[in-house]
DNA sequence: ATGAAAGCGCTAACAC
DNA sequence: GTGTTAGCGCTTTCAT
């Protein structure tokens, strides 16, 4: 920067002037500022200008893990968005375990992230009560609480696991099951279809939880498990479409006529749920674009703060739909 | 730190030294300062450390979109090794394009990045010279090349063409054809195929390339202009599952048996080839397991650099399988 | 084994 | 509009 300044005749200030606030230098010097980067080729060292000025310009991310699609879209929808405005993205994987989030946290706090977005709204209480004291933004996403560290934008997965019940009772089904992951949001898409069944005065039989990442294979399993369980098994509502393919697999290999002897429902409308045959009913959830909104939200954060304005927690509800196929 | 080293009693040095090079500093001292650490709650600037050091503990990734499964996967087997290894991941996307790929590594440069992983081995002009002047570490994926900046870590995409294209010659087919994407790593494999097609004194018949990112629709669009192409055509290799998948669907509607009267190839192996019906025969590649092998590689360098050891440009060829299903 | 001094490369106040 | 003066919070030498 040195150099530049020389090359241009300035001070480093200007430099450094004409690079972040180009409209506080007169368009001669800017020009000149511009030509002697060129010239020497100058990039200039964002690590020592985030020392200097307390921001970044990246944010953190914390998914369970990249390798199932719905979390990798809204990585891509984020990185989007962020990287359009200049921010970097700094991401990590916690395998669905709080402990390991809390690790990574911490590391993104010392890398001075100027936001940070996590996976869900269940935390070490360690990292809850550090990023509300430290008022960093933070977007929660994939699901929804009362009670978010600061924003939260997701859709509510108890409401989901109540709409699935919902159809199924619809279509008929009194003798329904559960398949779902070892996994906090699993549980709450469980937890609603109970409590929709309970009021009904029915009851759901749950397979062996499956510890992540779920398997075509887990799904055949688990199909099998709950038809030992329940023989008279009319319905499924599996936890994510993987574990719905491998039900209809099983279905399939069990001679079993889906719909009409059993009934499956999956999460979250991969590619494979439209492609399967019979094509597989599911819970469709806005993957990319809650990457997207989440980086809308944090960015208005980030230059919210400039216009002194204070932002309070807000819970973001993008909804879902059920989309209905030739499996229920 | 100023107040953990007056917590523990002792000077600034001693406390950096206790937390970067723990060896250097009497265990009664590392004790004192980790107490002291602990009762205060510090967090070290890791940014003001890397400007200091030089070494930023982060490594900058490029992948064209997360959206696409396989990178994806790449990125959770990078994510996962580099994290073990107390670095952090850079994420960007540059959509397909070498611009917006060069500048990314612009911004990633600026970052001070200790390494670098881009997909494949077409870059702008410009980042291949300025990495290669840099001398660091950088790790091309996904593609095969005898002349990479640093490393590549990948396949022969030219050599999965040439692969299916044996395949589906020994499965005694001759009008074949190929539905690819605007791509250059698509292209290769198209190349590959030609080649040895015309080896043969075949031709190929192909669609028009589809712009990413693929769908099923795209899949089952490109089927029926290949159609209306060659009416006689008996096979048609896919640049990725999701246009086969595609391609099977339009042969289902247009009452095609699937392989008799067209075989259809995959690429990438998702779980959606394994799942639909019938199950597309697809080319495997070990999408995160390239991830891992591309962090270690950066991992051993950035290690190598230390003990003063000049590593040379390396490929390492991770290969490729056909996974022979139901659709050819 | 520990400390003192000197930056890393930049930005933020202030002056001019 | 531009320059001057101080740091940002840490890690290096190099002494001790």
């Amino acid at each position: 920067m040195e150099d530049v300044a020389r090359e241009a005749g300035v001070a480093r200030v200007t430099v450094s002037r004409a690079l972040s606030h180009p409209d506080k230098v007169s368009p001669a010097t800017r020009a000149a500022v511009r030509a002697a980067i060129e010239r020497l080729g100058y990039v200039p060292n964002l690590t020592a200008g985030s020392l200097a000025s307390k921001r970044s310009r990246i944010i953190g991310a914390i998914v369970p893990t990249l390798c199932n699609s719905w979390f990798a879209d809204a990585m891509d929808g984020l990185a989007e968005t962020l990287g359009a405005a200049g921010y970097q993205l700094m991401l990590g994987q916690s395998g669905y375990h709080v402990d390991q989030e809390a690790g990574l946290v911490d590391a993104f706090l010392g890398r001075k992230v100027d936001g940070l977005v996590l996976t869900g709204v269940v935390h070490a209480p360690s990292v809850r009560e550090r990023l509300r004291r430290l008022r960093l933004p933070v977007v929660e996403i994939w699901d929804l609480t009362d009670d978010p560290i600061d924003t939260v934008v997701g859709f509510s997965n108890i409401l989901i696991g109540e709409a699935v019940a919902g159809y199924l009772l619809q279509c008929g089904h009194r003798q329904i099951g559960f398949i779902g992951a070892e996994e906090v949001r699993s549980d709450k898409r469980m937890q609603g279809l109970r409590q929709r069944l309970t009021a009904e005065g029915l009851g759901v039989t749950a397979a062996t939880p499956i510890t992540p990442p779920s398997t075509i294979e887990d799904g055949a399993r688990s199909l099998a498990e709950l038809l030992a369980l329940n023989p008279q098994l009319q319905a499924v509502f599996c936890s994510n479409d993987t574990l719905g393919v491998g039900a209809l697999f099983e279905c399939h290999r069990r001679g079993l006529r889906v719909p009409q002897d059993m009934a499956v429902v999956g999460f979250s409308d991969l590619a494979i749920a439209a492609a399967c045959v019979p094509a597989l009913t599911t819970v469709r959830v806005q993957s990319r674009e809650l990457g997207c909104r989440a980086a809308q939200v944090l960015l208005q954060r980030l230059n919210g703060a400039a216009t002194a304005e204070v932002p309070h927690p807000e819970v973001i509800d993008l909804g879902f739909q059920i989309i209905e196929r030739e499996s229920a």
